[in-house]
DNA sequence: GCGTGTGATGTAATCGTTTACACGTTGACA
DNA sequence: TGTCAACGTGTAAACGATTACATCACACGC
């Protein structure tokens, strides 16, 4: 069933049907109706294949992702599946893992497939202009690319983020302004974001004339950050005689196994000992107690990503970097 | 850049330039070596439009979930996009939400892009032949579709699913031997599988000679899920005066809510109260305590997705259902 | 020397659209 | 009545690959 049967059956051209098809102002509305007639009475649906031949874009946005499976991220391909969805393009997905030859061969993959632009997820890890993001730049010379959370100077490439630095300095205010003097800071990744949030703490610390106790910063690589495991760690930390009277993290599954270690050792929260997670996940009302976290604006900053991507399809000139900032929303394991 | 452009500067013609590209064993050894040096010089790509519609495959699976930001259908679209692409097949992703007519134009994307073949996730809604269902038929007329746990007898369907009611069957009997003899059943949808638990769920009082209070059956739709709405209501429901000591859900999320309301109202869990969930998620371990819960076999029901897809695509015949049977993973919230 | 098989290469049709251009038709207006 | 837009519609040429079929060169056996 292709367009020459409908334009036979309609008693037009293929032209014709084209126009229909398209919404070219050039076709009578009686024309019109006759041809949608004979469409709809097919179910006929044009090859996308033959479209994107003669148009040279499918339509298409790819999109590379780490690990679905990652609440945070999952929300983030959900949003942008969505919004890109409503203005007409579809979305071919790339679940990369975070091992860079993985990443770099999604992105050929996408170029292979004449993709219209690539939005980058978990792109937190980008930062410097070291040979291991040459595959941004290649991806830029065939098609826009928009990193989530991350930056990047580069031709073509545009970043939309979240200051993660500002916003882990205030929840680290807010939390050594409520009384809190010892805060340990645990975190994920060493990655862009990652730097930039613990540079928040120590902020946070300068800004009130404190210094940081190096041992309160706890590391955990992706594959050891289960809850579990950070539960054990914190109780570890404290028979090894580490004192602490509050937790703030990068992620907010590093916050629920601090909860967790804070119920198995005995220390009320946040009466003994505040946290503070970092996404706003919906993890944050299934912990007990429920969880203080940071929002970093994930929606608006897909909603702008799509915005940016289709800006940029139209030849419209758009920003490099745009930057939100994060808010806390502050729930029971805070003061 | 096309294949013109390569073979002018092979020298040779456009088909020797596409049997080289296609590892054809009919081209010299010499005129191969020259050809690919011109690729590599020029850095050319094949258009996968042109391609496409010459082959009329671009090896491309459609995957319609309903919700990537669900947590267990985030999973599957991981473990799902990570098998398929291993195996040379890129997805091609429609997050459509639940709603019939936006599953229905979903389904209409996926063939006008002509993917190879359809997984429907989230499917657990199909179960009879009414209208409702036209598009999967509609689809199955296209390319082979698979569904992830649904049931759907057509042609050219396939389903992989968890026997889900014996699975419930076996975590209510669970409740029920350790002692409990009012158990709550909050479900979250009226769909094949939300039926099968329930069937599963009244098996169990029957096998144990037990009536089901029908009271004790409590529907959530699905916006209305959340932790809170969970919790508000079962207080309600203790106000009202209904009894019951134990909990089992069709999603850990609900479960989630229950244990939010049995600390709210000062019952302890498991002692005074149990709770079990459904889909053994990431949840169960945040949980406090933690979710005594029913693994589903999600990973095992994709890899066999997957193999399945293959073996259709290949001409293969292929068993038309495939059934795994779920396990309870004993945690903190049960004795 | 002459068919004949074989392996490398080229020619041209094909896939299903879009769209520039050409070709009526129609109606307004001088 | 003739001219000219404006408008609807059709024709045919792209778009860039694949591939059946034709062709050609060459070697081999008779």
């Amino acid at each position: 069933m292709n367009i020459y049967d409908i334009s036979r059956r309609a008693g037009v051209s293929i032209a014709t049907v084209s126009r229909v098809l398209n919404n070219s102002p050039h076709v009578s509305e009686t024309t019109r109706k006759k041809v949608m007639a004979v469409i709809e009475g097919t179910g006929y649906v044009p090859n996308a294949f033959a479209r994107g031949l003669g148009l040279n874009t499918m339509k298409t946005i790819g999109l590379l992702c780490p690990d679905a499976s990652d609440p945070y991220l999952a929300q983030a391909l959900t949003y942008l599946e969505h919004s890109f969805r409503q203005k007409g393009y579809d979305c071919l997905l790339s679940c990369t893992g975070r091992e860079l030859p993985a990443r770099r061969q999604g992105v050929e993959l996408l170029k292979s497939r004449h993709v219209d632009g690539i939005v980058l997820m978990g792109s937190s890890f980008i930062e410097d202009n070291s040979a291991d993001n040459d595959y941004i730049r290649d991806a830029a010379k065939a098609v826009p690319v928009i990193l989530l959370n991350g930056s990047f100077p580069c031709e073509n490439v545009y970043c939309v983020l979240c200051d993660d630095q500002r916003a882990v300095t205030d929840a680290t205010l807010q939390l050594l302004d409520s009384g809190c003097r010892r805060v340990l800071y645990l975190y994920h990744s060493n990655n862009y974001s990652g730097r930039k949030k613990l540079a928040g703490y120590r902020d946070a610390h300068e800004m009130r004339g404190m210094d940081v106790d190096e041992k309160l910063l706890c590391y955990f690589s992706q594959d050891k950050s289960s809850v579990h495991q950070v539960r054990d760690t914190l109780l570890q930390l404290e028979r090894d005689g580490l004192a602490f009277d509050a937790v703030i993290t990068s992620e907010d599954i590093l916050s629920v196994g601090a909860l967790k270690y804070a119920r198995m050792a005995g220390r009320k929260v946040p009466e003994e000992m505040c946290v503070i997670g970092y996404n706003n996940s919906s993890l944050c009302n299934c912990a007990e107690p429920e969880l203080t976290s940071v929002d970093n604006k994930l929606l608006a900053i897909c909603e702008h990503i799509v915005a940016t991507m289709l800006g940029v399809l139209e030849g419209k000139e758009m920003p490099q970097k745009t930057v939100f900032t994060g808010e806390l929303i502050k729930r029971e394991s805070t003061r």
